[in-house]
DNA sequence: GAGTCATTCGTTG
DNA sequence: CAACGAATGACTC
């Protein structure tokens, strides 16, 4: 079931070019909602998984934040793996370059 | 500097 | 209708 929340959520994760990521704060403003947690849900509960790069999402201290619905684990290194393909290198759990980080606003 | 508490939006049961 | 969830921000210790 896909909401129009969750659309505008995954089109504002589409308009990040690949090699970069987004943070959860920026995604909600970008949707227009203060609570990263609807946008962290709407990821969560993603329908178009591999049609929406939700491993380009990150928390706002840079930290990986999760993925799948686990915050930690396998799927998180995953995430951190797919990201370093892309240009975009974790250390310790957390983004190594601050400037990957892309704003939808 | 690190840890904890309260806040907020949308979805699902 | 009520509870939960990929978090964030601010305060306190």
């Amino acid at each position: 079931m896909i909401t129009a929340f969750q659309s505008r959520v995954y089109t504002a994760l589409c308009s990040v070019p690949r090699g970069r990521v987004t943070t959860y704060a920026s995604l909600a403003s970008a949707v227009g909602c203060r609570s990263p947690r609807a946008v962290g849900q709407a990821l969560k509960r993603n329908p178009l998984a591999p049609s929406v790069p939700c491993h380009r999402v990150i928390a706002s201290d840079s930290s990986i934040g999760g993925f799948r619905g686990f915050r930690s684990g396998k799927a998180i290194a995953e995430k951190i793996k797919m990201l370093a393909e892309e240009g975009v290198i974790f250390r310790d759990g957390k983004l190594a370059d601050a400037g990957r980080l892309f704003k939808c606003t």
